[in-house]
DNA sequence: CTTGGTGATAACCGATGGTTATGACGACCG
DNA sequence: CGGTCGTCATAACCATCGGTTATCACCAAG
C-alpha cells in the first residue's frame, strides 16, 4: 500500500507541459527529455494518483476530469516553488556577497577596521561587510561555528590546522595592575614578580589561548592563581580595579582598559603576542575571503 | 552544472517536519524514517539549494536566514498539494462511483433500461448511473475507448477476447423496407429474394458487426450491394423510404423505425441477433461493473 | 503497400532514497 | 576525571527511480 502522495515537482512540470501542448512529443522536446521518458513518468504520476490524467486515443491526447482537477493545483506549486526558489536565491547571493568580520574586542589599533575596509571595498564594491562581535568564549572568534567568514584572533589558534591566517601585529604583552598595586610605581617590571599575583582569566573552554594570557610557558610548570574569570573588557576593567587580579594585555589593546584606576606596564621576560586575521581554510579561495586578507596585509604591511 | 530548481514534495515535507522540531530525531520518528534518510536528504536539498538551510552545531539545530526564507514557501507548497491531490481524490471517488452505460441507440424493448437501473441502485444507493450515446463507428459503444464501462452491443463484438458479456435477448432479425416495395407486400419473405437487393450498411470501422447486419454469411461468398451507409436511427429512416436500400433489423428495434412509409417482416433462412450488455474483461470484478450486470441478468432472465 | 508520425514498451544504466551499523563529539553524571 | 548517553554525520549496501536508445503497434495519408 502505497501511503505517500507526494510528488516530485519535476512530475508536475512535465504533467503541465503536455497539458498544455496536449501533444507528448512537443511536450517532450520542450522538456528536453526523450518522449519515453516522458510518457513514463506521466503514467508513473497517474499511477500514483491512482486515476487517468489523460486520454489517449486514435484523435491526439486530451485531459480527463481528474486531469482538469489537477492543472491549476499544479499550476499553483510550480508558481510557489519558483518563488521560493527564488527567494532563497536571493539569501544565497546576499550572503555569497557578504562578508562576516569576528572579533572578540574591537580591534582598535588606530584605524585599523576602517583601513581595510575601504581598501577592500574598493576591490569589491558590490560587497557588504558585517561586523559581528564574538563572545571570549570562542577563540576562533565566530570562525569555527560559521558566524564569521574572516576574524580578528590571537595566536595560538585551537584547532590550527582548520584555519589560515595573516599576522597583523606583533606587540609585547604588558601587565595590567589597578594604580594602587605596589608594583604600579615602578616603571617596568620582570614577569618573575607576577607569578604568584592572581591573575584574571579567560573562560575555560577557550583552550591554549587561555594558557597563553597566563603566560603558562614562561611559568615553568608552576600553576597560576585564577582571580577571577574574564569575558568582555568592561569585566575586565572592573576585576582589575576591584582589585581580583591583574592580568596580560597585548600593547595595542591597554588604551581600552587604561582608563581610571587602571595603569600598564612593559614586563620582561615573557615573549609578544601576535594578532592575527583567520580563515577557515576552505575557505582560502572564496573571493571576498581572500580579498579582506589581501587587504589586511596591505594596510597592516604599510 | 544543476539546472534542475524541481524538488520532490517530500523533501520539503522532510525540511519542515525538521524546521518545526529543531532536531532531527524526533523529526526522523514523526515522519517514520531513520535519522540518517533525512539527515541525507536535508542535505541534498541543502547541496541542491546551494545553501545551508540548518546550522547545526553543539546548542542544537537552528534555522538559518536560507532556510527561515523558504519555510513559508515550503509550508504553501504542502499546502497547495494537499489540496491538489485530495481534488483529484474526489473526482476519483466520483467516477469510482459513477457507471457509464454506452448504448448505440437506445436499447428500448419495454424498460429495460429502466428496470435495471431500479435493480441497481436498490443494491448500489451511492451510485451514479450515467447513460452515453455513443456513434455507430464503435460497435463496442464506448467500451474500447473507456467512455462506457458497461455497453450494450451487439453480438458478434471484435476484438471479443477483451470482452466479456451477457446475452439480454435472443430475437429473430427482421427485414425494413419502405411500404412501396414489392417484398412489403408479403407477411414474410425469405433471405434468397433479398439477397441482390442493395442494403444499408453500418460505417465502415464497425468490423465484423457490418458483415454481420449484412448477413455475409448467409449469402455465401457473393458480395451484397451496398446502397448507403448509415450512423443512426434517423438516417436509417430517412434512407429506407428514400429509396436507398433495405436492411436487416433486430425485432426488438422495429419499432424504432417502422414509423410511416416503411415496414418490416420476418425472414427466413436467417439467425437471430443476440444483444448483449458487455464490459472490459479487466473491470469483471469492479463492483459497479458487476452490479449492473446481475442486474441485467434478473431483468433480462424475468 | 509503403511512409511518416503518434504514443507505448523493452532493455539497460547511473543516481536516488532508503536501510542498518558505526563514528565523532559534547553533555551529563558517577 | 572517565563512562554513558544522545546528538547528528558517515559508510556500506540495496531496491527503485528516472533517464537513455531502440523498437513496436497503430493510424492517416500518399
Amino acid at each position: 500500500m502505497v501511503m505517500t502522495t507526494d510528488v516530485h515537482v519535476r512530475d508536475l512540470r512535465y504533467f503541465l507541459a503536455v497539458a498544455e501542448e496536449l501533444h507528448f512529443t512537443r511536450a517532450a522536446e520542450r522538456l528536453y527529455v526523450s518522449q519515453p521518458a516522458l510518457s513514463k513518468q506521466v503514467r508513473a504520476l497517474e499511477r500514483q494518483l491512482g486515476v487517468e490524467l489523460f486520454r489517449r486515443d486514435r484523435h491526439g491526447v486530451a485531459l480527463t476530469g481528474a486531469g482538469a482537477a489537477l492543472l491549476p493545483y499544479a499550476r499553483r506549486v510550480l508558481d510557489t516553488w519558483a518563488e521560493g526558489a527564488a527567494a532563497v536565491e536571493a539569501v544565497r547571493a546576499a550572503q555569497r556577497s557578504t562578508l562576516a568580520v569576528g572579533m572578540s574586542t574591537s580591534p582598535g589599533r588606530g584605524g585599523l577596521l576602517p583601513a581595510i575596509r575601504s581598501r577592500f571595498m574598493a576591490e569589491h564594491p558590490a560587497a557588504t561587510v558585517r561586523l559581528r562581535q564574538v563572545s571570549w568564549e570562542d577563540p576562533s572568534a565566530g570562525l569555527a561555528d560559521g558566524s564569521a567568514d574572516v576574524a580578528f584572533v590571537w595566536l595560538p589558534l585551537p584547532d590550527a590546522d582548520r584555519y589560515a591566517w595573516t599576522v597583523v601585529a606583533e606587540e609585547p604583552r604588558l601587565v595590567a595592575l589597578p594604580d594602587t598595586h605596589p608594583l604600579a610605581a615602578r616603571t617596568e617590571v620582570a614577569f618573575a614578580d607576577l607569578a604568584d599575583e592572581p591573575f584574571l582569566a579567560l573562560p575555560p573552554g577557550s583552550g591554549p589561548l587561555r594558557d597563553y594570557w597566563l603566560a603558562l610557558e614562561e611559568r615553568g610548570g608552576r600553576p597560576p592563581r585564577i582571580g577571577a574569570e574574564i569575558a568582555s573588557t568592561e569585566e575586565t576593567y572592573e576585576a582589575l580595579v576591584g582589585g581580583l587580579g591583574i592580568c596580560l594585555v597585548a600593547s595595542g589593546n591597554a588604551p581600552l582598559i587604561t582608563l581610571g584606576g587602571v595603569v600598564t606596564r612593559p614586563v620582561r621576560g615573557i615573549g609578544p603576542s601576535r594578532y592575527a586575521l583567520a580563515w577557515r581554510r576552505e575557505d582560502g579561495q572564496r573571493p571576498l575571503v581572500r580579498g579582506y586578507a589581501e587587504a589586511c596585509r596591505s594596510v597592516a604591511g604599510a
